[in-house]
DNA sequence: AAATAATTTTAGACAAAACTAAAAATAATT
DNA sequence: AATTATTTTTAGTTTTGTCTAAAATTATTT
């Protein structure tokens, strides 16, 4: 499998998770950055390799080598996402783009051994699981912080975006994986909450809640 | 600079420490495995970015700029080498290849910040110098034992040749950076060598000793 | 249901990095 | 010094992954 392989299995994977049926050729170049046309003629080479099933304008779908692919990809990437934060302290707002270099290197000796090294974590630095050599990976009960009635205590568990700018902005008001969080008001017009986290009250606004991921305890 | 202009980069660099006038295209085309007509292209690439000079039919040579990249990727390649071997507990004959792929991740904070978790070392799985941030590297006094006269105690620092199948050679013998080794006998003939090791007498071929790097001690 | 809009695919082109085969330049021999 | 051999370069292809522009298909709206 080539770099480029490799991020369009990888994008489709992502894509799945979040609508089943079809992936469409649009959603596709615009995670990848590049063009409908440019995704149509990978798509096919996909399907030869039978790492999708692809029908002309019904989009694509992993097949279980392409699905099973994918999580080896994400098995690196997240725990490349490990080792930096853990063994080279970088923050949770920089290892992103390295990883997305570091997924590629190819060897599943190396990656069993980094696993091994870091412990066999479940999670990465964004509270994402990291399947494991079989592709198995923990199911997270998360919920975003938006969809949490009032007067709950909930523990920060992840984010659902993780941009650069939303982490730092995290990091700001440190709010980190464990943070345990109180919703003491919601504002009915903008939905925005008053939270009390540390002993201390701050104020967030309905886009931060709606990408911030949650439990209850 | 892309994938491929690094590893020509790399191998002028290497093969430039062996002989400093040009370097001519079939030696560049032997190590990288390609054909000469292939250079060509690349050298001609690589002199408009001032990384060689090149005159037709005179060779290359790197330029400072040049040199600069390919310590850097050498440094890269070693430092990963260090970890693959220290933290990961890979044998040094394993760990070229990978440290082939990963010298390309392309990252000065990342690179730095591994340098220090490994504790700035300064030589490299076989006793090859590692160039610090700004390409200094020490130069270790080291002669082929090959070399060394009878009856000297020596130390070895390192290999010439470090194909796997030398390595393995070594760790079978049990011969490893560090160990000391007094020369008993040289025979004559074929230069094969009596030495003494960890109190135990064995027999090595002048094609062993012609590959071991070591000091008088 | 027809018309319009949006999406997807095809066709043809391009850049990077490799190749083969032939031509040009340099090196080695007689 | 002339001939032969070797090395290097040029010219023209190929492959991978991308692109634009046009055609085909599907979805949406009136």
């Amino acid at each position: 499998m080539t770099y480029s392989e490799e991020n369009y299995i990888k994008v489709i994977y992502h894509l799945s998770l979040v609508s089943p049926k079809g992936i469409n050729t649009n959603a596709i170049a615009g995670m990848i950055e590049s063009k409908a046309s440019s995704v149509t003629d990978m798509v096919k080479k996909l399907a030869e390799k039978e790492l999708v099933d692809y029908q002309k304008y019904q989009g694509v779908t992993l097949t279980l080598k392409g699905l099973h692919a994918a999580k080896m990809i994400v098995r690196k990437h997240r725990l490349w996402e490990v080792f930096l934060v853990e063994k080279l302290d970088f923050t949770w707002d920089e290892v992103h783009d390295l990883a997305e270099e570091l997924e590629h290197i190819k060897s599943e000796k190396l990656i069993n051994r980094l696993d091994e090294f870091l412990g066999f974590p479940k999670e990465d630095p964004h509270g994402d699981p990291i399947p494991d050599r079989y592709g198995q990976m923990i199911k997270v009960e998360k919920q975003l912080l938006s969809e949490i009635s009032l007067n709950k205590k909930v523990m920060c568990l992840g984010v659902k975006d993780s941009s650069p700018s939303f982490l730092q902005y995290l990091d700001k008001h440190q709010i980190s994986l464990g943070s345990e969080i109180e919703i003491l008001n919601k504002e009915a017009f903008d939905m925005s909450l008053t939270i009390e986290m540390n002993g201390k009250k701050i104020l967030i606004s309905n886009k931060i809640a709606s990408n911030l991921f949650v439990k209850v305890v």
